[in-house]
DNA sequence: GTCTATATTGCGATAGAC
DNA sequence: GTCTATCGCAATATAGAC
């Protein structure tokens, strides 16, 4: 390639690579081929592959952040998982290697897990705990249910969603123009689950 | 070791470091030294590195065709799905390290995936399929729900609980002593969810 | 910044003795 | 069946020319 973004390249071709593969499945040289730079760039610009691996998923989390709107937002505590799951659904849509990342660095840690994955993750799950409180001193939801067990069970309905893909694709039509049928069906579920 | 358990040895070492590091993070130098025999071995019983991984995670996998009974049982549609529900927590709790080859496999799948992987999950979600089919059909069930959303909502909540564990360990209580309230909780967000 | 060439290490697999 | 020794290869990383 040799232009200038070099540095870019790179990191957009190992995108795809480590998802699918994981750190220990791509070596830098296909790396490197696949970016159309020279294998020495990596170490040049990343100090190696870990650290190329490092900024790939700091790139990748960083969308995590906006986790931080739902709190800032100033609606109903129900509104607000709705709100959650539409971020999440139309994230994976945008970044269709994110949950990968996620789950990979959840079953199979690198270094990069308790600097990186583990604080993105937490922030996530912190956010929809506060909001859950909160909708319960409004009393707005049973007031028998366990938070963490009520916020992980909506996480999980949206993320399982994606993450079986690979194996009931063709089962299941996993397109785009199911998404609003699909996140009103979860809201549904969630919404006559937990209110009062 | 040496002694005749040695390809026995070699599978029950195999398991925690495939599982903590993934089939390309394991040499088999590690997995011999770890189960005490020669490194040959793993050649002469397997076939090499990826036929002992095979051979572990058909292993792990093999609980899954357990999801079976759930079809001959005559209870309940709702009582199969909290069956499905137990099933699934006592199995992570007896074998601590197949919710990780279950979703490594998913998001960095290996040559096992096709042939091991892939028939075994999709049999648990055609068997959920089938059993919410049957309540739908008894009217159990709002009629306005997809059958793979709900299913995959429900397979969603319980086993994303064990997948965020290493993340939220230090946040929520994941001890076995909760596991009974935990399923109390997917129940009654489920049920009152999905009933008429 | 980018390249080639290479240093070094560790890998998976097996030949062949016992 | 089990061992040692080793082959051949691919890995990451870098020295040094440009």
């Amino acid at each position: 390639m040799a232009n200038n973004d070099c540095r870019a390249n790179i990191i957009a071709a190992a995108i795809p690579l480590f998802a699918a593969k994981g750190l220990n499945g791509v070596s830098v040289r296909e790396l490197a081929r696949a970016a159309g730079e020279n294998l020495s760039m990596i170490s040049y610009y990343f100090g190696g592959k870990e650290g190329l691996y490092a900024a790939v998923l700091t790139e990748q989390f960083a969308v995590l952040d906006k986790i931080e709107e739902i709190e800032r937002t100033d609606i109903d505590t129900l509104q607000k998982f709705e709100l959650y799951v539409r971020a999440t659904v139309s994230r994976y849509r945008k970044s269709p290697y994110l949950l990968r990342f996620y789950t990979s660095e959840l079953t199979n840690p690198t270094a990069c897990f308790e600097t990186i994955t583990k604080p993105a993750i937490k922030k996530v799950v912190q956010t929809l705990l506060k909001a859950f409180t909160e909708g319960l001193s409004h009393e707005k939801f049973r007031d028998d249910l366990d938070p963490a067990d009520t916020v992980l069970a909506l996480a999980g309905m949206i993320n399982f969603y994606f993450l079986l893909e690979p194996v009931t694709a063709d089962v299941v039509d996993h397109s785009p123009d199911r998404d609003e049928v699909l996140i009103r069906h979860i809201m549904d579920i969630f919404t006559r689950g937990v209110l009062k």
